[in-house]
DNA sequence: CTTTTGATTGCATAGCTATGCAATCCAGTC
DNA sequence: GACTGGATTGCATAGCTATGCAATCAAAAG
């Protein structure tokens, strides 16, 4: 076995036990290189016998690509952006790309995070982060290397975004709404910042037509316990929605339970109610919510063609924005289908 | 500004500019060495105006050492790992340590992906994995660099692992459940291979005692669905047990959804149930379920000191076991507290 | 047998920073 | 003014692999 010393084996070792030069190891672990099958063989198996693992660091110095990506996240704790990073990883290691994992919760730690993935050459960023800022943007531009964002409208010569179709999901929600007999409807947002809240709530409102005017606007921040706190509030100062769009499904599902706690109200008999996101948590008895289908595979599959492609050799800075239509699932919150 | 031409700004690049030499460019981004103060801002000012950053990677090769960790994760969509993730990687870049994402489906995966990963040098790996053969094990060891694992009962000597106090939670589960006068209890099981699982199941029967007799043991693979099947195909069976242990959250909100949906049965009033991992889904209104809190900060916590001594300089190869005792969190799935 | 051709292999080098060591410089001391 | 000591700086090198180029070799063609 290698390590006879504390040093690490080296593709110099191998190639002294195998009896070649060192240039020959390379190429017997590189697919594209000239190199004699039996001499490939012999190659590996002393390498194996020294348990010797080509070593990527070199590669990176001399080509400048790592291939490594860096990916920001904040809000793990949805379940959707959990699903997501999920599949992004996957399908970032079938294109041969290792990821680089940031966790955020400002813009603080996300420059300092940056600087610190920069150092280690990373090719690209992807981030889901439903932060928009100018100042990140500013931050993202002159890493100059390609960056793909999540539902969000940042640009620059380097940014690329791939969107969720969140105006006319909007649309759709306030026709199905209105296809339900709903008189009162109400809209439940998340933080302004997200643009992908702020985009829903525009096609919510006009697909709402003339009843837009009587709408009831609640404001959340995403997470369960803002939908839960915004509806009981709500409800305590007697206002009785008979239909709510809420920009995600954990503050529909918050929706949800307030309704029921706090006034005995049940979906669809009494509210009509639909949420965005199609997280599992949607999909339990409990709640039997309707939602949007972002469709992560189709998202996280177009982020990674549009990093292919900024990826390509002698790219130049791409930046293109990809929308994809999110897909209105019925369940029970809205009624019998 | 920097990149005239294609080529990256480096610390020579630098150097000229501010008219020093390369080594003091190096030294002015270090905190230890020693360094005039005047000289110091002239260099980072000079590097400010050629956008300049400082490259890692010639540094890992030098020092054999990458500041990345190796983090293998697997089903993500259990909220209580995705908040252990989110954790994790806040504590480790705390300690100055990247994370390298790696998301594995079955031990073949993790073969090819901990290779991927070798080849970047990462100086650890920890791993979440409710995965415990034999071969993962030896795949492990043989990596010669520090493992840790959650919940698992690997061994072997670069192996290390925190545990959650699983026999114990089983007893105590046991116990409140005799205290509500339980007379016939059920144990939810998750997969085989999770001998966190396994370890509760053990304790729980323990602290049983002459009640163990008429256990009734259902078995899930820790899922929301497994959880809702198992309890639906036990009541079609017209098993009607008066109190529940399930090996995790998600299985106890698909028992709970199961019960009332499938018999009418209500969580504390006709089944007395609990949990384990706190997720925030067992908290939400529609559940109140009580449940073991297995403290993530602390585990992860716990995690990274393992690491951190691990990682010190000129340490042997360590392996450890630590176990941190989960905390019982009574909510309304059984009774009134 | 000679020449040509293509395949295989080895040599030498680039890539960029951190650091030991030696050189230099400055201030303080006698 | 000479000397000591500490602080600062520059020089030179190690670290490991991929790859262009030249050399070599074997086989096929003439």
């Amino acid at each position: 076995m290698g390590a006879q010393d504390g040093r690490r084996v080296t593709s110099v070792d191998v190639a002294k036990r195998a009896g070649v030069s060192q240039s020959a190891v390379s190429r017997a672990f590189s697919r594209t290189a000239s190199i004699a099958p039996a001499t490939r063989e012999k190659i590996l198996r002393a390498a194996a016998e020294l348990d010797y693992r080509p070593n990527r660091i070199p590669a990176i110095m001399l080509s400048g690509r790592s291939g490594m990506v860096g990916v920001v996240v904040g809000g793990l704790s949805n379940p959707f952006y959990a699903s997501a990073l999920e599949h992004l990883v996957c399908s970032l290691r079938d294109q041969g790309l290792q990821v680089l994992l940031v966790h955020v919760d400002d813009a603080l730690t996300l420059d300092s995070a940056l600087e610190q993935l920069l150092g280690y050459r990373i090719d690209a960023v992807v981030t889901a982060l439903a932060i928009g800022s100018e100042v990140v943007a500013q931050a993202l531009g002159t890493l100059r290397i390609p960056v793909i964002c999540f539902n969000s409208r940042l640009t620059g010569p380097w940014i690329s975004t791939v969107s969720s179709n969140n105006r006319a999901a909007g649309v759709t929600a306030a026709h199905l709404l209105r296809e339900r007999g709903v008189a009162c409807p109400a809209w439940l947002a998340g933080p302004l910042r997200n643009a992908a809240s702020v985009a829903r709530g525009e096609g919510f409102r006009e697909g709402l037509g003339a009843l837009a005017a009587g709408l009831v606007s609640l404001q959340g921040d995403d997470t369960y316990e803002s939908g839960y706190e915004a509806v009981s509030t709500m409800l305590a100062r007697g206002v009785r929605p008979d239909g709510m769009f809420c920009s995600n499904d954990m503050m529909a599902c918050g929706a949800i339970d307030a309704l029921r706690d706090r006034a005995g109200l049940c979906c669809p008999r009494d509210v009509v109610l639909l949420g965005y996101d199609n997280i599992p948590q949607g999909a339990w008895r409990a709640y039997d919510l309707t939602t949007f289908d972002q469709g992560v595979e189709r998202l996280v599959g177009a982020a990674c063609a549009l990093l292919a492609e900024a990826l390509a050799d002698g790219a130049e800075p791409v930046s293109q924005s990809l929308v994809i239509g999110a897909e209105l699932l019925e369940r029970g919150s809205t009624g019998p289908v």
